[in-house]
DNA sequence: CGCCCTAAGTAAAGATACTTAACTTAATCC
DNA sequence: GGATTAAGTTAAGTATCTTTACTTAGGGCG
């Protein structure tokens, strides 16, 4: 799992007092990112002097930060101590809160999953949902060995924008309950760890960006299309919340459902309103739109089922599967010309079947825009809220591990 | 002008030897983003103790970064030495290439503007528009009381997609030329300063947000609407550019043009695309409406004459007047969608008009979906460009010359 | 008017964490 | 087994910060 160094952690001050510990959490992220490296290796490539370098080392090793990582022997000269950080300085848990499945795993700081578990979603009500998640979270913890002390921060992923603000979620559909506002807060005391909620579609950006197919980019969307309609938007490896945190709700994109011809009498009125971009391209739209094309097959038809008669050459599935990529295409042009992205994702269900849409998305493209980005299929598959949930939690896991170790040292 | 203070010079490492540079950064932004203060109150606010916070002033004050602004008597106590930042230490020029005026400003390091002017567009070409603000730049540079030398930054605003890389101007416009390789190259030569170009619409956004309407915003999108339409971001004061710096490209928006019905067989067919947003909602746009929807009145009939005809209740005004609010809502919502911002700001010559198109964009908006930024005119108007380009001169600006100062010194 | 109180600002001493330079250690090569 | 090379340590020196105590300058009040 690669990532960016980090900022050191927030709030510090520029005395002298911090430097030392400002250093110390140089060297940690550079061993993170760049793997084990002798102290003179250090030296070299954080501008510190080897004597400094072997303090603050020797200090990070001191509280458990740090470790040996074997010895390497250089073409001349002697040989060289290799360190690491240390993965088992702390533990994170991630959840994703799926319509069918919920997925959980507990890994180390270095992103290693080291426990996982995933059960069917059978809560009918958001109280339902979250005693599964912690009941849940109690058995991989204990998989993995550990207490839930030893979990430093959790983060969940669900369908939905959580406001910080009042702590509820807004737009959550088909799971009541799941807006009712004490909610995170009682999974927060009943983990016992802080907590955060997210998004899923931007979790899963998160997650293919830092270990999937938006490694390389600067700018990277996600598309999750699956029962609902999601986005996440990755920028320079920081997610884009938005002023609400509601970027990316693509779902109520103005496209497609009410069109609104170039010129003549002012067209807009309610009536014509109602649909929503995520009822033209979801999963549900391509089964009626399969099925408004002619086509029969094993009931009741399904979104999957669709895509592989359309493998199989079913006419009326083709149609509908080229239906649902001209759609999409919109979809990406109209987010291009807004945020110029390198490289769009397309995710979840139908997800899956990129490989049927992408041709067709970007020949449609090429008609629409002349921005065009690169198109690709998702690489983690369903894994990517889960995996893109830890690396959320990773990323305020670190610096408050490293604050506490250096905390009760002084 | 107001601004959040900045990162300190990048490059710093946390060795000790800079540590005494950051803090004298610190300072100086402290002294200009919140005004005089004296050296305890300094202290106070930096953490930093008062002998140090006296060093580092004296060392900004003898090469000319800070200077005495007065002094304060207290309710009690002795009477307080104030400091400011000098904004003397450096100067700035801003250009805005617009489609009938240059517009060329100097300014100070605090922003203020100290020498201006207006020459009207008659270039032709891509060189004999650069030739034009060569000479301006020379007579407000004069003007100033300023020799070259004096100019640290040069940001110049234009319509078009600038490209570091090739440095090469693309989806310019209207302007044979201008696209040309070397033309960026011959300007910074000829005037003899670091210059950059940037996209019209986003230096507007980021006029906008540091001294118009979006100052308060935590997201904020400005809506370039004029000859042609354009868009700047601006999260967290920092302007959102995407992956190849077209962000906010929204002519190619696939709205409004090519409709495409929720069912039925694929209709996206290359004839029907040809059409784009910008034909759709630009100042023309208004003119081409007013003229079908039965509009007489003075000839030629421009965007202005509509909107002075509506505001007279001209009843096909009205009715196109009405037809651009709708589109524009639409426009709203479907960037609403995708980035969630707080506040939209129409501006540019259609935006002039904004307390006209106001009540329609949000009554429209209402109907297309519940993510419902404000939506408020232009504070700068004309001027958001050139406020834009100092802004964004000033923020490159002020490191550079905190850096030279403090380099010749030790 | 002078004493007390308060806060600004300075001076001197002490602490911290860095760098430099010289040294030691441990490996390979010949 | 000595030369060579690079890793790592030791010791000295230095920069910059903080602490503590002091001085300076103003206003209130008896």
């Amino acid at each position: 799992m690669t990532e960016h160094p980090a900022d050191p952690p927030a709030d510090q001050r520029w005395n002298r007092r911090r430097l030392r510990s400002n250093n110390e959490w140089l060297l940690l992220e550079r061993l993170r990112t760049a793997g084990p490296a002798s102290r003179a290796q250090l030296a070299r490539d954080t501008g510190l002097s080897k004597p400094t370098v072997s303090a603050a080392l020797a200090a990070l090793e001191q509280v458990g930060l740090a470790r040996e990582a074997g010895t390497v022997v250089p073409d001349r000269g002697r040989t060289a101590v290799l360190y690491e950080a240390d993965p088992t300085a702390g533990y994170v848990l991630g959840v994703d809160i799926g319509r069918a499945w919920l997925r959980l795993a507990v890994a180390d700081l270095a992103g290693t999953v080291v426990a996982r578990e995933d059960v069917p979603n059978n809560g009918r009500s958001g109280s339902a949902v979250a005693e599964s998640v912690l009941a849940a979270a109690e058995r991989v913890t204990a998989a993995a060995g550990l207490r839930r002390g030893d979990i430093v921060e959790a983060v969940v992923g669900a369908p939905g924008v959580f406001d910080e603000r009042t702590g509820r979620v807004r737009y959550a559909v088909n799971l009541p309950g799941w807006g009712r506002s004490g909610l995170v807060a009682g999974m927060r005391e009943g983990l016992g760890t802080s907590l955060t909620l997210h998004n899923d579609a931007n979790l899963a950006a998160i997650g293919e960006y830092a270990c999937g197919a938006g490694r390389d980019s600067r700018l990277f969307v996600y598309i999750l299309i699956g029962t609902g309609l999601g986005m996440g938007v990755v920028a320079d490896g920081e997610l884009f919340r938005g002023a609400h945190g509601a970027a990316g709700e693509i779902g109520f994109l103005p496209l497609l459902t009410h069109p609104m011809p170039p010129a003549g009498p002012a067209p807009v009125q309610g009536a014509a309103l109602r649909g929503t971009l995520e009822d033209a391209v979801s999963g549900e739209a391509v089964v009626r739109g399969a099925r408004e094309l002619g086509m029969t097959g094993p009931q009741p038809l399904t979104a999957k089922r669709v895509f592989e008669a359309a493998r199989e050459g079913d006419p009326a599935a083709v149609a509908a599967v080229r239906q649902e990529g001209e759609r999409l295409a919109h979809v990406v042009a109209a987010v291009s010309s807004v945020l110029d992205p390198d490289l769009v994702v397309l995710g979840g269900g139908v997800g899956h079947s990129a490989d049927l849409l992408l041709q067709t998305v970007q020949d449609t493209l090429h008609l629409l825009t002349p921005l065009r980005p690169r198109v690709a299929p998702s690489e983690l598959g369903d894994d990517a809220v889960l995996l893109g949930a830890i690396t959320t939690a990773l990323r305020s896991a670190r610096p408050k591990v490293f604050e506490s170790h250096n905390a009760d040292h002084t």
